[in-house]
DNA sequence: CATGAATGAGTTTTCATTCAT
DNA sequence: CATGAATGAAAACTCATTCAT
């Protein structure tokens, strides 16, 4: 079980080999349950080669959420073709998005999961990965503005909370479509984007809703 | 720190004491990090006690699921008057729902991150809730279907792929108001009701978003 | 389960209640294993209660001790009559014996395993009912000694020793007739009168074995 | 006190120091009232270590229940010769019985006293060593009634049950032995063979003790 | 007389982390 | 480069024992 016991690898390719063992058990058990004892012996290597190579739990761990934040945007952008009309760059993008996180779900349980569930350190380095794929949303809202001929001053403010809102959606739905029997990536992204693109669509055409006016 | 130390309170009193405390350490710490020592310190009484009343960690803490699960329940159904239009509904139960976890948010904490990150039992415990949320969703998709004349008939994987998405925007979009200066929770639950209704309401019309032909 | 709550008892007999509980939940699960907590909740009374009456587990078990003590060697007492030949009265003796110890297992456990088991101060409790049963046996010897016409002087610590042996046999055959098919508790008796009686019959008569000569 | 601190042992030699250790405690102390706190520390090596060789407390004692019960059937069959008559090995046997027991008190205190009074799964690790011990007296018996030309049909039953008092009596004998100031092994032995070799040598001759006739 | 409420002190066990070779 | 040997610190949980009513 794990990786076969080869020596003298480059030290690159064993690092690589620990964070693979690291994902997989901080994915399945939590980061806490998670115990080093258990990742080397899932990289075949001696506990101490792992400290040697990434200092501590707490530098594993953040190693592990940079690599696999850096995997999914790249994956994210790797699906996306600039010049297309903004919804479907949307598609492409969520597509991309899910079918990355269904490949990858230990991956996926760090990065949503167990870095959120952890605090500091942790949490700040998914919101950089957070941060960006909010702007690639962003980007993507004003285009459409723009597509849809509306004055580009859909204020800054409501974009922001907008493009919040749908990386949050797709966020919740990938852990939904990776633990739920018979739902595909595909069918999440569809989902999404009649509730997100169908209601953005309502918004670029001026048609906002309006809070009732009788509270308290 | 923590509760004054009274002595000698009635078993139910104590009880609730734990459970105020047990909440928000869990909340904080995430629920392997915390400690019953902590725990115990912070509603004033010793160990043993918790012990004798809560029996172990993971009773406890299924103990503070139960109870906060039941409360945001409460929370969003006390604040829906069930004969009212559904947007008008759906608007109202989304601000009892900000409202509630923006004041609990220990306990917001415990139910949609440490709950979900520990597995069973606890995943189980808030599965409960969350069908009762998604139950309201499904009304509610009801009551606009015939408001609209329209068949109501979503099929129940669909709607709850919606319910996991609205719940993930909701929780997004929280986070963000909390954390974003000059957003409040009434703009975040109208910036969603635009996102989501408006989506909904396009659903409810016939108007669906078609994925493109064009792919591998 | 227990004893059923009753209430004003006069105090003797909730000590003895309380002494039935602890003696069945002292040989069933050993000195140490068993909780006051079981104890009291067997008895039917509150912790306190225990305490009050019986002052500590220490003494408690003392009490069991010296309670059962007396029991069984009245039991053996009762089943012999002084009159008859030695080996008559060896042979009620025993049978006695037998018969006490299979209807009173867990007094027999306490007895045998735990109070042994558990050092100082037990240990001497049971030395002292220990006694008795090697005065019992010393007489016996005396008994015999004088029908076969002989002295009677044995060393009173070869007698110890005799003694020691004769319980041990007894106490081996009684558990091995109650986990063998087919023996029961009259020919185990029978088994030891002729495996002890007769050795001991053979020592009044002068015939004595000695140990070879050729030694390191 | 207890073993010098040596630092970096070879595995296999701070096992049996641990073991050392563990059976002097368990001896004395009793297996509930040992704490591994004070074995560790009597085997001079920190806690953690003798969980990472030993497992647990259970699989430490029953470490040393197989250990010391291989250690004295050995012992026993050591000291015996097979070509000689029965009651020289007898005599032999007994003799190796019980200056081992004597040289080992703790190791007897455990194997006698604290395995059988903790019940499984240690009640079993002594039983077949207890079996082992057994089978070898009833092949003696078997052997003197052979020497005493006497029919070999002794019942198998019977035989079996004189072995049993034989080594009961024997066990019994070797505890009051290490307790009892002033005994030796020699003595202790010298008793035995005349309590039981005597008997067992009348039931050899055909004298037997029958029980009354005169009971209920 | 009797008890519900409460705890100090100790148990087994685990884990991240570091030497010495 | 790589590892077997080793540990300090802390966690969950239990129990005999005592107040205050």
């Amino acid at each position: 079980m794990g990786a076969v016991k080869t020596k003298r690898m480059p030290r690159a390719v064993r690092e690589q080999q620990m964070l693979d063992a690291a994902v997989r058990i901080f994915g399945q058990r939590g980061y806490m349950a998670a115990s080093m004892d258990e990742i080397a012996e899932l990289a075949g290597v001696s506990k101490p080669l792992v400290y040697l190579y990434l200092n501590s739990k707490e530098d594993l761990f953040t190693a592990c959420i940079r690599r696999e934040a850096a995997a999914l945007t790249e994956a994210v952008r790797a699906g996306v073709r600039p010049g297309l009309p903004a919804d479907r760059q949307l598609w492409d993008g969520l597509r991309a998005f899910f079918a990355h996180t269904a490949e990858h779900p230990d991956a996926w349980s760090v990065l949503h999961l167990q870095a959120r569930t952890h605090g500091e350190p942790f949490a700040g380095e998914v919101a950089a990965m957070r941060a960006e794929i909010v702007a690639f949303v962003t980007r993507l809202v004003a285009v459409a503005a723009r597509e849809a001929h509306r004055d580009p001053d859909l204020p800054e403010h409501e974009v922001a909370g907008l493009s919040e809102a749908l990386v949050g959606a797709a966020e919740s739905l990938a852990a939904w479509a990776n633990t739920t029997p018979g739902a595909t990536a595909r069918q999440a992204a569809t989902t999404l984007m009649n509730f997100a693109w169908s209601g953005l669509g309502n918004l670029m055409r001026g048609q906002v809703w309006t809070p009732p006016m009788d509270e308290a």
